[in-house]
DNA sequence: GATGATATGATTGTATACGATTAGGCAATT
DNA sequence: AATTGCCTAATCGTATACAATCATATCATC
């Protein structure tokens, strides 16, 4: 970690929980002003090295100093230790007792092993999505809008922004299931995965995914339980398999470099 | 929390992580010595924690002071609050800032959303362990050998014990998929629904869990991969429904009560 | 009586200080 | 040369101390 993770400042007050775009599958407008929780220390801490990683500021393997850290963000080793125990009970760090935290190891191996349990997660959330009859309009808006949205950041080429939709639309998908359960344990995986790929979406398929988003939404419209599975099982093998996966390692090494 | 939690002692040397019965899919016995690390107290937060709600010291929705437990525990509130972030993220507390921790609260719908989610991450195991031929002699045997604990316990009358036998029975089927990321996914819904059951397994329908297991293994032999999955699905499901929910949470109460 | 301001105690969040463990070098020994 | 023991620096784990926040009680005001 050579350069400076300028992430922390921020405000100190008060803000609302890592947004998205709509609202949970039946609340309405409610909890806009409930849900507005104090931002702790451990928040920005947890946040900076989420972004740290997806910036390829931390590589996969590599070794995180608590002290350094702590000082580098402007805050104590207490809070950064909490966030440390948070990010390794959702697999994105490893902590060896006296040996010291690392960035999760990253293989090809283990980005399979996320993909398919992504497809468990979201296989079920889509089949319970739609035994509750959760594919009506309004959910399918909001699915049109991010597909909207990803074709807009497509023409504009921005990776990032793209990516950010595409996980949206798959998000907003599993929380149709109307299972928060099933929303947090696919939360913690599309963490690890935001960190493994980062910003290297690679632009010339972006036409080809929107694609298949839209033929997603045609299938959800449809209601077919098993249609639905096949789909998304194919649409996220696809994608693993698009993915130069030792390209985004070694591009991150080199932009990281000296 | 009005009783003692005598957990804590337990000899601060170097043992090896909470075990079960056997090793992972592939693995021989290599990492019987590499395994062993030492045990923080953080470590013993944890499982004091678990153990505590398991046993009904702590009640689902209740209050957890920090200082209280960690004299309690025979620490500081740093490692404390440690633990509590960890299990916080697998969704055992909840955290809100300056408020306080508290047990996860427990109504029947969630327990069905936990259930739904295994349903997923299970059915999901079982038809990746059948793909990689993960239903041989081998794998059969350790499934029939949980199968002969449950009944051993089952006459014994212990439920505790045979609620951990059916435990590692869905354990061991989710470790056949091979993929460590359902297996970390799948124990902190199995440490949630632990916590949320304890020990209150009611000892009349042991005899027809034990049948729903043979059979379980029987349709896994066969390997058909629809028909494993639905069994999966049902069994689960009535084991949900054949708990009476209400009576685990008065008994709770009752049992503290004073 | 309802409302609002203010003080007080309990509890959480964070910083600092100290003890414990590891990793690596170096010399002594075999 | 390989092994062993000991030393030291770096880093982690834990305890303690202090600051920030919340909840409640008390009181004043209308």
């Amino acid at each position: 970690m050579d350069e400076l993770l300028t992430v922390a400042p921020k405000k100190a007050g008060r803000e609302r929980k890592t947004g998205s775009v709509g609202n949970a599958v039946d609340e309405p407008f409610v909890d806009a002003w409930t849900n507005v929780k104090p931002r702790t220390m451990v928040d920005h801490a947890i946040d900076a090295i989420i972004e740290g990683a997806a910036r390829g500021l931390i590589l996969p393997g590599e070794r995180i100093v608590e002290s350094e850290l702590a000082s580098r963000l402007g805050m104590s080793r207490v809070p950064m230790r909490e966030a440390f125990r948070t990010l390794a009970s959702q697999g994105v760090l490893t902590i060896e007792p006296y040996k010291g935290i690392r960035l999760m190891p990253v293989t090809s191996e283990r980005v399979d092993q996320l993909q398919d349990a992504r497809i468990a997660l979201e296989t079920r959330a889509a089949t319970q999505a739609l035994s509750k009859g959760n594919n009506q309009k309004r959910q399918i808006d909001v699915l049109w809008r991010l597909v909207d949205v990803m074709e807009l950041m497509a023409t504009r080429q921005d990776a990032y922004g793209f990516a950010m939709a595409d996980t949206d639309f798959h998000r907003h998908l599993v929380r149709f299931s109307g299972n928060p359960v099933l929303s947090q344990l696919w939360e913690s995986l599309a963490l690890q995965l935001t960190i493994i790929f980062g910003l290297s979406t690679l632009d010339k398929t972006m036409k080809k995914i929107i694609k298949e988003h839209t033929k997603l939404i045609e299938v959800f419209v449809r209601g077919e339980v098993t249609e639905i599975q096949d789909e998304l099982e194919d649409h996220i093998l696809r994608q693993t398999h698009e993915i130069d996966f030792e390209r985004v390692i070694s591009d991150r090494r080199k932009a990281k470099g000296p």
